[in-house]
RNA sequence: GGCCCCAUCGUCUAGAGGCCUAGGACACUAGAUUCUCAUUCUAGUAACUCCGGUUCAAAUCCGGGUGGGGUCACCA
């Protein structure tokens, strides 16, 4: 080869608009997005639409939309322009005529049952690949292959190589399932005389019962993530970790020192599998580390009902170190907004078994409950010291309370709650848990 | 089945010949804190697929077996 060389490093994502965002593309699209952004390339979107059957039309804005959501802004496409377009192949299929008629002229091609076939030629191809080095297949493994379809469109191994030569992507990276189509690529590139870029083949994700990651056994789809109420930043940083691992070990970092510390040289070989429990453990950590500001504004639009934002307020500082996932919120507060369903049956069993004693409890913290002053403090030692006086247990005391207003046996800490509740709910709450009681 | 890729705790991984009686993280178990849950902290269980070779020395290099995955469309 002759000393052809790239200006600059750009890479791309090419999905094929099918209505859905997959996470198998997003993994992909964040190790194209992060070569490019550390070396001060261009993050190309192209949308791959030569199969008019699967065709969408609304499904671009997904992709645009889940992109967009996670940060993986592309620098060219469809949604933002570029120098090198039109970015969908739907709409270059002139420049594939043009290429297929070179190809005939020159005899590298011909015209067979309404296609255009490629002409395989003897010997072998290669490639150094930036994670497994080189790969080699004999040509005669591979038979002519289809470049035009009789429906006139490109078939994906042609377009795929026009467009990333005219694009001039200088690095293919892209999941390991198109090892075995890199070779028909790299022969129409030399067919065309054109400029070769690296390839990098990503370990494929997997399902768990290690076959490649699909939609019947395993939730692929990114709004599937965002209505779950994974956050962008848990999820980019769970993927980062899907193959490549930080240089100083570390778990938890940003996008932008993935882009810093990325290299090809720390992206493992072998397929991961998707560990949803790491995934809920890494979304703890990032809720967690979320301003209660913040943390407000994300936890809306789960409510089931509308609520005050003062009250919402009240409560995420209670919850936020209880939360895995943003969907998980309405649940865990529903007895603030609405009254919560007791089980008697779960009260007493919690609560201490005595029907009579759990009343009695009840009848004199509510018949003291009215003097104590509305904090946090204060009502804690009231209830220490009504628990002394009286001889009960504390832990099934302040279960059966518990329970009475909130309907859970996991919550907040009580007086956390009665504060946020008020002392009109709660008093009403025990009085009517009394009545329960019979 | 052909071709190609891969192989360290259940899972994600560190490891580029001696620093490895294999490290970290999730999960799990136990304990501490505690009004429950959670958070936090402490401890523990748990892996180099097998067989040969190279070497003074191999998880690391080489060969083979086995296992897993991918791919073999006028789908992308």
């Amino acid at each position: 080869m002759t000393k052809k060389n790239f200006q600059e490093i750009r890479t791309r994502i090419a999905p094929s608009p099918t209505g859905l965002a997959h996470v198998g593309n997003i993994y992909v699209a964040l190790f194209n997005f992060a070569f490019a952004r550390q070396n001060k390339g261009k993050f190309v979107l192209r949308i791959e639409d030569t199969d008019i059957k699967r065709h969408v039309p609304e499904a671009e804005q997904v992709i645009y939309d889940a992109f967009k959501w996670l940060g993986l802004e592309n620098d060219e496409g469809p949604n933002v322009g570029g120098s090198y377009g039109p970015y969908r192949q739907s709409e270059r299929l002139e420049i594939y005529q043009k290429y297929i008629k070179d190809l005939i002229a020159k005899n590298l091609a011909y015209e067979k049952e309404g296609a255009v076939w490629f002409k395989v030629n003897s010997g072998k191809t290669s490639w150094d690949d930036l994670i497994r080095g080189k790969i080699e297949f004999d040509n005669k493994e591979i038979k002519d292959f289809v470049i035009l379809k009789s429906d006139k469109y490109p078939s994906y191994n042609f377009a795929v190589t026009i467009d990333d030569w005219q694009m001039k992507i200088s690095h293919v990276i892209r999941a390991e399932e198109h090892i075995s189509n890199t070779p028909r690529q790299i022969m129409i590139y030399q067919a065309l005389d054109a400029i070769i870029p690296q390839f990098a083949h990503l370990p494929l994700l997997r399902n768990t019962d290690h076959s490649k990651i699909s939609k019947r056994k395993n939730p692929v789809s990114v709004s599937w993530y965002q209505e779950q109420g994974y956050l962008p930043e848990a999820l980019i940083n769970f993927l980062c970790l899907m193959g490549w691992s930080h240089p100083e070990g570390k778990d938890i970092f940003s996008i932008d020192e993935f882009i810093k510390d990325f290299s090809f040289q720390r992206i493992s070989k072998s397929a991961p599998i998707f560990d949803f429990k790491k995934l809920d453990w890494m979304d703890g950590i990032y809720i967690r580390e979320k301003s209660n500001e913040d943390l407000i504004k994300l936890v809306k639009p789960f409510m089931l009902k509308k609520i005050s934002d003062g009250l919402i307020g009240e409560i995420v500082p209670l919850i936020k170190e209880r939360l895995t996932k943003l969907s998980d919120f309405p649940l865990m507060i529903n007895f603030f907004i609405g009254e919560p369903k007791i089980d008697v049956k779960l009260l007493l069993d919690k609560g201490g078994k005595d029907k009579k004693v759990i009343k009695q409890q009840f009848e004199l913290v509510l018949a003291d409950l009215e003097k104590i002053k509305w904090e946090t403090v204060e009502l804690e030692k009231f209830f220490r010291e009504i628990t002394e006086k009286n001889n009960w247990i504390l832990g099934k005391f302040f279960m059966a309370v518990r329970i009475a207003i909130t309907g859970k046996i996991a919550t907040p800490p009580l007086f956390e709650i009665m504060v946020v509740l008020g002392k009109d709910k709660t008093t009403t709450r025990l009085a009517s848990a009394i009545k329960l009681l019979g």
